[in-house]
DNA sequence: CGGTCACTGTACCGGCCGGTACAGTAAAGA
DNA sequence: TCTTTACTGTACCGGCCGGTACAGTGACCG
């Protein structure tokens, strides 16, 4: 192999990316990281300059691929009524509830702790990222017909909820118990917003 | 000094619990701990042993003065009616988001997340923790009259909305929207247990 | 006064860290 | 064929880590 400008990069990040997700990255040495691709850590600062700059990657490509699997449908593309908001919202929990996401959900929990200490690229990268999910939701929300304020109350109210038993759930481990207190709460959102029922084809 | 078998390993203690609160133990050298305590590392050994002793004591400690800081009033000594329920709630979420208390949730959050990559002792610890904290918001609805099962679901869905909220208060800190987001949250609860409000003495 | 005991400072241990120097190695281009 | 280019392995760097050896040090006890 010589000037195939190398994919080598691609497969040690997409690989770099499951070992991370799977043990952590506050804790993990470029040595250790190498050994679970079944390389050197050589390789990783040649293909990427330094660990810092490896994670980055890392986390960015997570950021992404995370947003995308997960997100509401058509909330991207803002497609309108791609489905009633309760269905929309209960499809993006149970993409978020599904055990094989939790590695990469345990991953976005070690950033947010970062991010408390201060470190700043975690910070900026969290505070971009929790902007957009709520933007997301207040969409989908006044789409619906509820007013701008109320809508942006109500997407932090539920993005609380989804991290909270989210955090639940991947450290405890106990998913009845959380499926019945996400159901509590979107019964305490559909009470509130009866406009959000499927079938309501909202206001709009 | 002598024999008076020391009260020096208090003082440490007391000044390592602060730091770590402020600086996170995930990351902390015995080196640095014992420069912001003014003292060496070779004094946290001598007198923790360890410093997985030493983090394991500061931790445990934490947890015990946090639950007292913060406990809703009567809840630990079974006084009934110490106020309404919705009254202790408010009570107990405004001591939580004192920011006093941000570091040591903090430190929380980095327990849960050292729980989530699977740290036994820390697993452990947070499974106690967490029932303990269901435990006392159960035992607030039921005493208002709310059914057992029913008010198993609700406490683990007020926690979750705790956690969930206060991440983003000590992550980004936006006070503000997260106090209205507990508060409609708060009137959802309301609106599904009118005998949780304010004057209502409850059903037994 | 001499010994004991609780404690503290210094200097070190082996080990792992992120990063680098340097010498290959093998395929593509001249 | 010989050079260039892209990559990889080995061996090392200084630095910090948790932990330890050891020599004090000074208040109490006999």
């Amino acid at each position: 192999m010589a000037r195939p400008k190398t994919d080598t990069r691609e497969r040690l990040l997409a690989a770099a990316i499951d070992a991370v997700a799977e043990h952590g990255f506050s804790q993990l040495s470029l040595r250790q990281l190498a050994e679970y691709l079944g390389t050197s850590h050589r390789m990783l600062l040649f293909h990427f300059g330094s660990k810092d700059a490896l994670l980055l990657e890392i986390v960015r490509a997570v950021e992404q691929q995370q947003r995308h699997a997960v997100a509401p449908s058509g909330a991207e593309r803002h497609e309108p009524n791609a489905g009633s908001p309760a269905a929309r919202m209960n499809e993006f929990w149970d993409r978020l509830r599904d055990p094989a996401m939790w590695p990469y959900e345990r991953l976005f929990f070690e950033i947010y702790v970062q991010a408390m200490r201060g470190t700043e690229p975690a910070a900026k990268l969290l505070d971009h990222d929790v902007d957009s999910w709520v933007d997301t939701m207040v969409a989908m929300l006044t789409e619906a017909g509820v007013e701008a304020a109320a809508a942006r109350i109500d997407a932090r109210l539920m993005l609380a909820v989804c991290r909270g038993l989210l955090l639940d759930l991947v450290a405890n481990g106990d998913p009845d118990a959380v499926d019945s207190a996400m159901r509590r709460f979107g019964s305490f959102m559909l009470r509130a917003h009866p406009e959000l029922r499927p079938g309501d084809p909202g206001s709009h």
